[in-house]
DNA sequence: TGGGGGCATAGGTGAAACACTTATAAAATA
DNA sequence: TATTTTATAAGTGTTTCACCTATGCCCCCA
């Protein structure tokens, strides 16, 4: 557990995290620990100081990335991504709200090739998904190891997407069985029915209740539940009702 | 930015700071005293690796303190406790969604004496005052700056209790107003095992599932759904999920 | 003009979950 | 010490879930 990484020991702790350009040489991932070539800049935003020092840490101790910069908030984030130029920025969409997956879609907005890497502590398929549909190149959470937050930059780095393999295999799960497709969301695959009895369903109505306030057949009802478990890909009612009252919620919040 | 070293100039009691030699690389077991002598021995518990990381780093920067151990759920805290001996332990309550409170109770009974920091992301009254009377010495924020986790450690060390300003202020409020339910929801009436009860709900697990993770009856999971149920003044299953993803809601989203 | 396909409706069945009641032992509290 | 709260759990009957099947209906298209 302990994992405390004794490479170089170069755990920075100097006031200045100004990096002065690298003046050694040695390219690719020599094994010198302490000059960075042209590193990789990176910059975190999380609410959590202890999180991000833990994140800046582990960033500062490759060799070829450094940490760039840091913000606590989403307004703080765009200010720091004016001012530090990184080539990537971990994210955490759980600060203050709505504002992480609404700071994602304005940094996309305004930089539309700036790497996102989003990091959460919720291991819902529901934030992943937002958060891909919204431009973020990766997702990952906070109960991973810290080995995996690298990977996962170096995966997004190199143009791919990164994924939790759970996640991942859960999401392609749903794109094939749902024919959705990654621009929108599957719940457009719902028939007006369907859509009528989810959103009573995100309401906090049972079934019997649905079924009376359309005068239908309790029956009738669970077909429908069960169509529109199928087309989103849920597993069970406790994730229905779930992603039933997150999409309540996300309508009547604009 | 990388906000290490403001950290070190407040709490500092001694002249020397920049240590030389590596942060205790592995302290587990080795009571390297070369550069600390009799330093304070802290365990870790969070299940949030990243997190681990920043703590750890935070204390081990600190020429009187080292980190003897880490552990990530409430089992492997106790190994860790019975292992490695700490003064004090930080830690988390919000592991896993399975309650630290728990954690912190077992901890009282088999080591009344050990010191224990709580560590939370909720600035929630519900938790601090819940936490405090199951044994912990301090509560504190992650949104704080990290060089308060080392005040409290101190103050704690000292023989005090740490509280946040804020969060002091409300309690004692609370308090003085006589019986706690005044200005709170209804959810401060809960027991602590139906608290969490009642946020596993909110995470969209079933009653099966909750029971597996705590080791419980499914019989118990659904006695204690139905004393929520009451002491909330909830008509059924659905609002009782409905209510608890809300709370689950707003809790993270602070 | 006859299918094919999706949609809304709904029945059947066995397995869970729910609602309500009761109970016991261990705490906390009065 | 007596009383209340808490955590645990069993019993029983009702409701819902999950999975499968089925019947009209409407629309499109070959």
């Amino acid at each position: 557990m302990i994992s405390a990484d004794n490479t170089a020991s170069k755990v920075k702790t100097k006031p200045s995290n100004k990096e002065p350009q690298a003046q050694a040489a040695s390219p690719a991932k020599g094994i010198m620990a302490t000059a960075k070539k042209n590193p990789t800049r990176v910059l975190i935003v999380d609410d959590h100081p202890l999180l991000r020092r833990g994140v800046g840490q582990l960033i500062n101790n490759e060799k070829d990335m450094t940490v760039c910069g840091e913000a606590e908030d989403a307004h703080k984030a765009l200010t720091a991504i004016q001012d530090s130029k990184p080539d990537i920025a971990v994210i955490d969409i759980s600060l203050g709200g709505t504002s992480g997956i609404e700071l994602l879609k304005n940094i996309k907005v305004r930089w539309p090739k700036l790497l996102v890497l989003v990091l959460s502590m919720h291991d819902e398929a529901v934030y992943a998904q937002r958060a891909l549909r919204a431009g973020a190149a990766g997702y990952i959470m906070k109960q991973e190891a810290t080995e995996r937050v690298l990977v996962a930059i170096r995966k997004i780095l190199s143009g791919e997407v990164y994924l939790s393999e759970r996640l991942g295999n859960r999401m392609l799960n749903t794109l094939v069985g749902g024919r959705a497709s990654l621009s929108g969301s599957p719940i457009e695959e719902l028939s007006d029915r369907e859509l009528e009895v989810f959103g009573l369903i995100g309401q906090g109505h049972g079934t019997r209740p649905i079924a009376e306030k359309l005068h239908l057949s309790v029956k009738t009802i669970e077909s429908h539940r069960a169509h529109i478990k199928e087309k989103l890909g849920l597993k069970n009612a406790t994730e229905l009702v779930h992603h039933a009252i997150q999409w309540v919620q996300s309508e009547s919040l604009g």
